[in-house]
DNA sequence: GATGAATGAGGATTCATTCAT
DNA sequence: AATGAATGAATCCTCATTCAT
């Protein structure tokens, strides 16, 4: 028997035009965000799509280009939005609440954001993607000033107002991250809707009891 | 940079006991916290050690059993030390600032177990290592059951609680998985004495402000 | 000597369809029939075809797979044969001598199936191939009816006849699978068409002498 | 763990001088008869003795040399037996089924032996081994010497006496090398006593009616 | 745009063998 | 005489990538 597997699970018509290329960025995502760069195959990725791995070449150039192209893809509106939000908060409508909703909104309906954020991280941007290392570095300025603007300046040293910050990232982050191990060890689903509404309000106690301004106690 | 193709012919002595397997456990966990699992190639870790690939077979039987190792030996204290603290703590002396202590000083000194518990994380459990899967069990169990106990359970509902054990987790772990990242980008070095014992500040501020009773205002 | 560094610029052309899987499956029944399972290596298959080790996996999944293959190209037509002449014999037409002759004939015209039957026969079954394991039972078992059918069974005890059947099966097949060695060691080539005649006589006499009635008619 | 596997099963008192020498050839005659030459690995022997692969070396200088003397030890005895049967047998006396007595009561008690053999004519006389290339010469000729003095000179022409002495080894040998697989396909033990019983009877018969002069007398 | 075939570059692992203890 | 450790040479196999169709 030479053939040694049955490819083509998704009986796709010929030629289809760019959507290709998005199917691609799809498969790629999912499997980047579980297997990491290092793990996944283009073969894998093809028999996601459905194709074979040569002609994801006829897409995007190699596969640093096709990871490139989803972080890009997958990171760069959140990115953005945090931009955007960064620079028309003002102080006197300092409503972290708003990002914050925001933020969650987006990384919800795109499940495999924060673990391929959580990957490239880890690997410490030795790998490749100029996207993050480009935009990481705003936004992170953006944040602080963020911060700095708002009532938690009043509360925290100038030194740690950047490690509220990324607390505030990880806590958000890590959630969506570790949802699947922390599924298979306690069987409960942290994606579920009601999980996702305790963690928002959690979050929201958090903003509102850590970026508040000095207790009056103490 | 482990240069690989260079042998490195580190005058080691012949029968070097069992201090090899150490070597080999260091060079692997060093080089699994930094480029994971695919990432690394047997090579590489015996090139840190200064052998041949095929020598890492007669201490240890594949390259998963290494991995196992390494995480068995690096995770192993850390899960023991929670547990024995969530055992010995009482409501009393509710003292997490200890655990906190312990904990951040057990990190510092090993600054590779975030990031090779990360890595383990996003793999979802799905590679190996029943180290994790045994203990992470337990030991999120016991933070709950400390939660539970102190103060922190008049404050939040029952669902939260988790959520705010692994929150915490995030946080910290968070800390050290971050910093080679975040020192290419900022250039600021998260593993320095003072960034530390701003992050220890912080984290104690986060357990006094969201582990304390009921706020008498709001 | 297949000479195994010697990539050998066979200019093949690029895409030669379902001939390339043809030429391994003759190279690698060379191959195994000479040096056996464990004595082969994919890279000598390669180099009989002329293509390098890696593309002998576009057309066989693995190594096993590959022997299997040969195994059931070669072994399944014989044992087709052999089937079909037991089904469609019949006592009054029981000439053994046809049987003895269309064997020897596929036998001379595929000179390493004999020498490939032995390497898994002293494999004991142990490694693969269902073919055999499938083919070997029934093929036996209708040759012992075949016996039990003809004039041998007046002459041997029920007990003998599968032991008259192994024993044709071994003159039949060591013959060819010793040709090389003994031709090594006495020069004589029992391939050669004059030794072949004088097998088939030798062949045959056994037949008439071994498999006819009691020796009194005649 | 370090110790990828536990050896010693053999709980055999140190310093066994030659013994220990005897019991490496057991435990590599009954390897390499199972396994083959290529099929069996230092560690397989070793671990039948219960020792570590290295300690071979004490013994014996080679994996080459290994085999050469468990095919000297085990051949040896019976080519020379048939040498001394050939030199004394005479006309007069021709009592083949002494010798096939002999034979198979050789075998009987060394069951690694025809596999043994039987590997090495597969392996074509290619790889090493003396023995046989300095032994199967004369004992073949022998052989046919014999069969040129006794009775079947009348019945078979000359060309044929090699073919009838090829045929009767392969019956003889074929046996036994056959049992294991004829064992796993039917159930059934060649090497049974009745089993082996029943061939004796069948080679008798064999030499009677094969060797015996033209057919009109007995 | 899709693919079968091919391949160089690894990559994990095995193995025979050596050597110092 | 036995062995733990080390290693060069292989071996099977994977993978990213190319190219002709």
């Amino acid at each position: 028997m030479p053939t040694p597997s049955d490819p083509q699970p998704n009986v796709r018509p010929r030629g289809s035009g760019p959507e290709t290329a998005e199917a691609i960025l799809d498969a790629a995502e999912e499997a980047f965000a579980t297997q990491g760069f290092d793990g996944t195959a283009m073969r894998d990725v093809a028999a996601r799509v459905g194709i074979r791995a040569p002609s994801l070449y006829n897409h995007f150039p190699s596969k640093a280009a096709l990871y490139s192209a989803v972080l890009e893809r997958g990171v760069g509106p959140v990115l953005q939005m945090l931009l955007q939000f960064v620079e028309t908060a003002d102080e006197t409508a300092w409503e972290a609440g708003d990002l914050l909703e925001a933020t969650l909104t987006h990384l919800e309906s795109h499940p495999h954001l924060p673990r391929l954020i959580s990957h490239e991280t880890l690997a410490g941007g030795q790998r490749l993607v100029p996207v993050l290392r480009d935009w990481v570095g705003p936004v992170f300025a953006a944040a602080e000033q963020l911060v700095e603007r708002g009532p938690a300046a009043e509360r925290w040293q100038a030194e740690q107002r950047p490690l509220l910050v990324l607390a505030m990232y990880h806590v958000i982050v890590g959630y969506f991250t570790m949802a699947p191990l922390y599924r298979e060890v306690t069987g409960r689903d942290l994606l579920a809707a009601s999980a996702l509404q305790h963690q928002r309000e959690l979050l929201r106690t958090f903003i509102r009891v850590l970026f508040e301004g000095p207790k009056d106690k103490d």
